[in-house]
DNA sequence: CTTAAGCCCTGCGGGC
DNA sequence: TGCCCGCAGGGCTTAA
């Protein structure tokens, strides 16, 4: 499930491969992928070519030459790959997008979760509104302890749950979530504004450093993550407590368990994160 | 304003 | 072998 890293990998991946593709072509096998009017994004895409490929969040921002920029995200199991002009559809491709150069861009998608939809750059969230309430990056200059003090200050939710609410900090999923609380030792089920700040000190560099740490490892491959040439993250093979539910802690070897926060399947220890 | 629940989708694994 | 059921889950929508 592409959360913040794998999607990072996806867009470096799109970056290197596509900049500069000429869009001569549209296939559109599952209109629903499109969010809004599909003949308004097909025409609104027709013969550009795309010039950079941005971030943010979970969200990736395909420029193209026309001033216009295709915001995608990717959901549960979206991916991109880039194959000859005749190969044959995935058995869940949704768009293809033709190159001049004899290449295609397939969009692919087992879920059908993700969507894509068509906006002038620059003025993304007023197609897309979520990009206008999107919490920061999880990085050193964008997410300052101060600003955690006060939203977590704020909230009773469940720690676990207010980690997965993009407009609180852009980019965590459940595993990463998972991840962080039990190397910061705090339990998934304590509310948020129950954290003191040492601990939403130790909390933030977390996030920080296992962010970095995944996208230094092309993401985390659970079922279908890949990048766009086909191959899998890395990640997978560090995860802590992502999985193992059963399986003992790394630090201490209780049992880890699995609960449910906020309809999440949660993994946590319950020897090493205390409330 | 907040939080909770339902929904979209398909593949997979468990039970029988 | 094969069918049915429940689970997985990000974010949008609707409800409370």
């Amino acid at each position: 499930m592409p959360e913040l890293p794998e999607v990072e990998t996806v867009r470096s991946g799109l970056e290197k491969l596509i900049v500069g593709g000429e869009i001569a072509n549209i296939r559109v096998p599952y209109p629903k992928v499109i969010m809004g009017d599909a003949p308004a994004f097909i025409q609104g895409t027709l013969a550009s070519q795309f010039t950079a490929i941005d971030r943010r969040g979970k969200y990736l921002f395909l420029r193209l030459s026309n001033q216009r920029t295709i915001v995608s995200h990717l959901r549960m199991e979206g991916q991109y790959s880039v194959e000859p002009l005749d190969a044959p559809l995935h058995k869940h491709t949704e768009i293809v997008f033709e190159l001049a150069d004899g290449r295609a861009l397939f969009y692919n998608d087992t879920r059908r979760f993700g969507r894509m939809t068509l906006a002038e750059t620059g003025l993304e969230q007023i197609a897309v509104p979520t990009l206008a309430k999107l919490g920061p990056e999880p990085i050193t200059t964008d997410l300052h302890l101060e600003y955690m003090i006060q939203i977590f200050a704020k909230s009773k939710k469940p720690v676990k749950s207010f980690l997965l609410d993009q407009t609180k900090i852009a980019g965590i999923g459940n595993i990463y979530a998972d991840e962080v609380l039990w190397q910061s030792k705090i339990h998934p089920e304590t509310p948020a504004n129950e954290l003191d700040p040492s601990q939403l000190a130790i909390l933030r560099d977390s996030i920080i450093s296992e962010i970095a740490l995944a996208i230094k490892h092309h993401g985390t491959t659970v079922h279908s993550f890949s990048n766009v040439f086909g191959e899998v993250g890395q990640f997978q093979n560090q995860l802590e407590v992502y999985g193992r539910s059963g399986l003992p802690c790394l630090r201490c070897g209780t049992p880890l368990v699995k609960i449910r926060v906020g309809q999440r399947g949660t993994t946590f220890c319950p020897k090493c994160q205390v409330r």
